[in-house]
DNA sequence: TATAAACCTTTACGCAACGTCAAGGTCAAT
DNA sequence: ATTGACCTTGACGTTGCGTAAAGGTTTATA
């Protein structure tokens, strides 16, 4: 039984452009050209498709399985083993990615549910009580009545696209510090854009920026084991890392 | 603060190719070109990059990124869950890869342990055994003691090799089945290279091929029940969907 | 102040595995 | 003889950059 380019392709259920390109990269030869430059299969090379086609479901690359089936001798086993460390890490990769995504949308949705007027509002009480139950003492202690009323005031004032940001910055200030703390450096660009990001999130409920202040709570994230746990659940040694680099992008480290 | 390509890429942790590749596309330009046609980067442009990463690194493509950051109107809730689903497809796929090349690598690793002469003859010994417990009485009622010595000399003759192509054929068979099932149409071309791939595998251990013989244990196959169990097991209806394949593939149907 | 090191620019090819025209020749059937 | 289905090669497009190449600019140092 001959085959032509279609044929063939049909029989296997790829396009016949995939034979030419096979072709081409050498990785399956026709039997031969007919006198009118037609490309004609034989079973000999249905055989050898198939092989093909059976390691490209594997999801090896086409480089490789020419190897396996040119080289007799090639570690076969070797071969697929390597493969699937690679797709072991894909998928690691890929968990890590959707858990990051769902994580994003859990935050989104909670702005979504938050249209409801109510509710909205009734989420922010909560959460500025909350606010004001675990860090106002200190905060107050430090900066005073006037500065966290103004930023429980702020918080009322967002809406829900605002108030998603925020949450949204929130995680990328976690993000960021992961792979900062990984570079062990404070001072380094990671770190300080982390520390730049922090900023940004936290003049969201502050009106008025000062380095005193974000250094006055940078200090805090350590003293106050309720904060330094926060930083610290995400990434251990978070909260002083935070701290010192925070420091030292505000310049009062000196 | 201003930024030429290199220190902002720095500061990022990207490449200057990046920031580059970024301005041509049209995602992330300069806010000025210097005199000396520098480009040059100021804050705002840092803050957009710093989302342009957060998206990226949750695996959306630049030109959807484009369009959430370009649109403030975008439905960026939708976006992430319409990327979510991608990456849950992605993942199953995934999964079924290296469910599938963990077979291929376990039916390997047998062929490899029999690397061990013993073992290697006492393995084979033993599936002879079973072959003729389970299969032997049928074959040997319809073919005579004949066909079953031989075969059963051939698996002996194997190399691990071969005995090794020999099982991962018999994976490719039930693999070919599934999709072909699927199709419902034992006429097809997906069936008819199914019952092709049957018949390779069959030549393994008989010495000499015949329609009739072929034809014959297509038959048994939905007439035994501990043959058909094991082809349904796979794939519901795979007994008789074979055997009604190798009836039109030896051409004994009409 | 000359010069080298370290920048910067645009242009353009390469990658993996094909999809998709385009322009033109071949084959089978009507 | 014509039509329609098939075949050929050639070449560009896809994604997100990496990697030269060829040449101008800025900065630091001798």
């Amino acid at each position: 039984m001959e085959y032509t380019v279609q044929k063939l392709a049909r029989l296997a259920g790829i396009s016949s452009r995939t034979l030419r390109y096979y072709d081409e990269i050498g990785i399956l030869k026709p039997a031969r050209i007919s006198s009118s430059g037609y490309r004609i299969y034989a079973q000999a090379e249905v055989d050898r498709l198939q092989q093909i086609l059976f390691f490209r479901e594997l999801g090896l690359s086409l480089e490789r399985i020419k190897d396996i089936i040119n080289t007799p001798s090639f570690d076969e086993l070797r071969a697929l083993k390597e493969h699937r460390e690679k797709l072991l890490e894909k998928r690691a990769q890929l968990d890590l990615l959707i858990a990051n995504v769902n994580k994003t949308i859990a935050v989104n949705e909670g702005s979504i549910t938050m249209t409801d007027k109510e509710k909205f509002a009734g989420f922010k009480q909560k959460l500025i009580d909350d606010n004001e139950k675990t860090y106002g003492k200190e905060i107050r202690a430090k900066y005073g009545d006037e500065k966290i009323n103004q930023s429980n005031e702020r918080l009322m004032g967002m809406n829900e696209k605002q108030y998603a940001k925020w949450e949204e910055l929130g995680l990328r200030v976690i993000e960021s510090l992961k792979k900062a703390v990984a570079t062990g450096d404070p001072a380094g660009e990671l770190a300080q854009m982390t520390a730049d990001l922090h900023r940004q999130w936290l003049i969201y409920t502050w009106d008025s920026y000062s380095k005193e202040a974000h250094a006055g709570l940078a200090q805090m994230y350590v003293a106050d084991e309720r904060f330094a746990a926060f930083y610290n659940e995400k990434q251990a040694g978070g909260a002083e890392f935070l701290r010192d680099a925070i420091l030292i992008y505000t310049g009062t480290n000196k």
